[in-house]
DNA sequence: TCTGATTATGCGTGTTTTAGCATGTTTTAA
DNA sequence: TTAAAACATGCTAAAACACGCATAATCAGA
């Protein structure tokens, strides 16, 4: 076997499953790892892989994830926001989360809506009340130092009270199997009530979040009538949901 | 599974839920919890993560308005919040109202401090909850466009059920004659709300304060225990003030 | 095809990196 | 105040590594 076709037969590897460890080619080629080794120094210093400890990975797979991190997804949570206005007519009665797409959202508003907003989350209703035509009310209670939302049984009772149009919520594990899930239990508890308290539930969520699970289940996919990303809504990562009977945004 | 590519999974995470937990991601990759902690160490010194006890968070999750905006006369109401820091005992239960001296305060507050916080302002209550040993509860209801506090009748409620042992209030107008004076109908219920909730109470006021009225009345002198301003509380400026019932500071 | 030079490969040796575990300490929350 | 969780630290075994050297493969020119 060439040198130059052992390389070749590594950058296929690699382009395949974004990594390679020294002892898979090793084994599979047949070769001592001292020769891969050798090969993806090599290739390392060609600038074709980044070699690390055990294998090499992809040039591609490594790089984004170090850049840039302040405004990740920050386009794609835009680009919901955008969505979501559609659903925004006057004179509506929303409930919404917080979360750091609501804080977009809450942005994007044109100032011309005219609508009641309801909301667990400061941030949310701080940037909301800066557009003149909406009425904001906070749903008070205690404030969660690590998510920034209003929290507890008093949020519960509150929101036992009131009954919105439409309900805003973002989805922290999103699955066909599972449905709505997040990891905290208080937080679990007060997305459910937010849902009873809602005629409509809207769920949002980047891509990534969706077919992923967390522990705690919040609702069936059954009562969510919209489901908002950053794809086409005939994107084929959504097929698993577009048979179900929730609308696709 | 190598180093890099572990480390690249935990930084989705982070990405995706804004946190970690090392027991998740142990559990989620089958490593032991060490070589998670290992990695997160590894990643926080790059600068990638914040390591926080229990896993690590996103940089970027920072809430936003820490821009050092200036404000107006913010070195006497620094000098004022030290004076309040006094009043503050550890278990204590205060109710405070919003404007940006409370704002230096809750800045200011030592984070050993390990109190109760019951507060109708959204932006006094997030900057309170980054300390750790502080309970806030927002006292929730329709958010005031011009003052960014909670106002109206479902303030007046949830009032009526509490009980304080301190509550901090901004003075609009204060005068001998005409004692605590307010300029808005809404604004003087839910101060007079927030007075009857407590057993004490400190009114706050920049010197220049003193001396005016504005046309709606919110209390006597006498209901009030303390008068915290930023001069001694020997200022001749403060001489109307020494021989009434209350305590300068 | 042969020969010498050059390069590539495998192996032995010793070193470094890594991951899990045991231990004792600190932090956290009840 | 106390018990559990999270942590730091040191240690160990195994894996990955670098290096030198011997041998094997490759190639150019006669």
């Amino acid at each position: 076997m060439l040198k130059d076709e052992r390389q070749a037969f590594i950058m296929r590897q690699i382009n395949l499953h974004n990594k390679v460890l020294s002892t898979d080619i090793s084994a599979m080629l047949n070769i001592s790892e001292d020769t891969v080794r050798r090969d993806l120094k090599e290739m390392a210093e060609d600038g074709k892989v980044l070699k690390v400890h055990g294998g090499a990975i992809s040039r591609s797979f490594h790089y984004p994830f170090n850049a840039d991190n302040a405004v990740y997804a920050q386009a794609a949570k835009q680009q919901i926001a955008q969505k979501i206005i559609k659903l925004l007519k006057n004179d509506m009665v929303v409930l919404t989360g917080g979360g750091t797409t609501m804080i977009e959202l809450a942005k994007s508003i044109p100032d011309n809506l005219r609508a009641t907003f309801f909301t667990i989350s400061p941030l949310v209703a701080l940037e909301l009340v800066e557009h003149r035509n909406l009425t904001v009310i906070s749903i008070g209670g205690q404030l969660s130092p690590s998510s920034h939302v209003h929290m507890g049984a008093s949020v519960i009772n509150q929101l036992a009270d009131i009954k919105v149009d439409l309900c805003l919520l973002g989805a922290n594990g999103f699955s066909v199997q599972d449905g709505m899930t997040d990891s905290d239990w208080e937080v679990v508890q007060v997305k459910r009530a937010m849902i009873r308290a809602a005629k409509k539930l809207a769920i949002i969520s980047i891509a990534e979040k969706l077919n992923s699970s967390q522990r705690m289940k919040v609702c069936d996919l059954n009562q969510i009538n919209y489901l908002i990303t950053e794809l086409a809504p005939d994107n084929h990562f959504l097929s698993p949901y577009q048979q179900l009977d929730m609308e696709l945004l």
